[in-house]
DNA sequence: CTTATACTTAGGCATATGCTTAAGTGTGGA
DNA sequence: TCCACACTTAAGCATATGCCTAAGTATAAG
């Protein structure tokens, strides 16, 4: 499985969007995560594991306590696969325009 | 089921995404989207269903051949969402920066 | 030493996903 | 009219996902 699978595949899923949204705004424990969730704590830390397993969220034990945060990285990589689709979309639908401005009454192939 | 959640389903896919790709330069048929997969018109229909339902392609029937073509806003949307989370996160490292230029000694809360 | 805290693992269950094959439906060429 | 073509629908099946409860483990406080 791509890491693009895994990171599309961990943004689909609400409730981890909304763990991501939290960690945006800067690192947080497994409890402090889980706080907003009408949810399980098990249920919770399955979604933490995808969101590390895609490579979105990184996190570290010391003592009980393990703390979350964003991996910008992994958001880049979905982001930048994006961006490109629709550069290259836009740039047909450019060169589509400049033929058609030329030569009006052809049809592009 | 949100938009942002049926788009990043329809994207977690490596043939949806392929699929995407393909449409990126320029619309084409049914059959023409199945052309370079190794599995059945049936599956890549439903593949191509889940990708409208998303809104990420659209189609149109003419005759017996339906013609696919990318819709761009639903990328933005998508694209949007993770851009804004990334934004958090480095605007907020910003933030931790200077004030640790002013204030070495104390640990950020 | 005992207990509370903060996860973590295991097992189970209902629904969703990604395919398949078989059997349609509508269109257009011969 | 007959038939091939381009989808489209239906049914079924194996695996994955998203939850749950119950039962761990490790750390820290009393």
């Amino acid at each position: 499985m791509s890491n693009l699978d895994l990171t599309f595949q961990a943004l689909a899923d609400p409730t981890r969007r909304a763990m991501v949204e939290r960690l945006a705004k800067g690192p947080c424990s497994v409890s402090e995560l889980a706080q907003p969730f009408a949810m399980s704590l098990p249920a919770v830390y399955q979604h933490l594991q995808m969101l590390e397993a895609s490579g979105l969220v990184a996190s570290e034990k010391i003592g009980r306590v393990r703390t979350c945060r964003m991996e910008p990285a992994a958001m880049s990589l979905a982001e930048t696969w994006i961006n490109r689709r629709r550069t290259d979309w836009e740039s047909r639908l450019d060169r589509l325009g400049v033929h058609l401005k030329r030569f009006p009454e052809e049809e592009p192939k």
